[in-house]
DNA sequence: CTAACAATCCGAGGCAGTCCTCGGTTTCGT
DNA sequence: ACGAAACCGAGGACTGCCTCGGATTGTTAG
């Protein structure tokens, strides 16, 4: 590849994140363009359509969760892993609103994507039934209830940003069996 | 107004209810009209803006929460009307798109609107000042996080509304005190 | 009953935003 | 300096918003 074309595609992998952050994932590809200083024929050049770009950008984004998922598993207490997992991973989206929209299922999933949301999935259902079998998180909460919870806090995340912290407490409050 | 008149203005307030269960509150107004079998123009000439028109439908809808108010002040146990009125806010919502968009702020607010959603606000606050009073509702549980709680539910209503109330009952669950 | 007027209806079409492609032009690398 | 690689903006296609001028229909007075 020429040495412009790898400093535009550079740019153009950088421009999102800026842009998302005011108008989330479905900003004009014309803006993200001219933000990265380019025409608009060069980002269509290095990404045929809009979900190969997004390709480009969230994969590295979402990577980060597995640190996350790595700290709750060397947390001793299952109740803080489970719960210093979720805090981490929403505090993680309010800082990115391309992750915050990738997790949110705004995203068309490549097959990238899709194995590291998997993976993402997996790790997240271990910590769920180490805490279940300490005894210290509810048991009948279920995989589906953990999607739940992310929907709805992203949603509070675009909306007011303030407020999930204490939401969230609320929801781990009436998560949390007595015996933890 | 003329007898035609009537009708199709009937016709074109009850053609979204119908649409907005699929696409949401922004369905394309010609789609609207098409489904009142009237002409685009029909639709402008009665409802200058999309505003309008959703001026006309949305009223009624939320107008119903009155009775959930109603119900809740009638119920004895303070914690069991808190929890009555969330629920059945939220089911309310389950059941009309209309209006869990129009609590979910994604109606520019008429006056009217405004007035009623004051009066429904104005009316939690009484709620949850009463189990809070009696001991059954966390203290530190405010105005903002019924809002989040409100944002967070409908966003989960829409993408997967067979969780919601899962999720309403874990948050309950932690907004509790032993004492209720 | 009918004619005539006014209220109402209507689809075509102009405008705006976004997507994406085409053909010519510029720039890189040798 | 030459060829290939990459760049670029103009513009066609589509979708949704809204308006215009003419056609239609309800209403009422004679």
């Amino acid at each position: 590849m020429r040495a412009d074309a790898v400093r535009n595609r550079a740019k153009l992998v950088a421009a999102p994140a800026e842009l998302f952050g005011a108008r989330g994932l479905d900003v004009p590809l014309e803006h993200v363009a001219e933000r990265a200083g380019v025409g608009i024929a060069t980002l269509y050049a290095h990404f045929p359509g809009r979900a190969d770009l997004l390709n480009a950008v969230v994969p590295d984004r979402l990577a980060r969760t597995d640190h996350l998922v790595e700290r709750a598993l060397s947390t001793e207490d299952p109740w803080a892993a489970f719960a210093g997992f979720l805090e981490g991973l929403f505090a993680m989206q309010a800082d990115d609103p391309v992750l915050r929209d990738a997790l949110a299922n705004r995203v068309a999933l490549s097959d990238e994507i899709a194995e590291i949301c998997h993976r993402c999935h997996r790790a997240s259902l271990a910590i769920v039934a180490r805490a279940q079998d300490a005894g210290a998180l509810r048991p009948d909460f279920g995989p589906a209830d953990l999607a739940a919870l992310t929907t709805a806090v992203s949603q509070v995340l675009r909306e007011a940003p303030d407020s999930w912290r204490r939401l969230l407490g609320y929801v781990l409050d009436g998560l949390r069996t007595g015996d933890g």
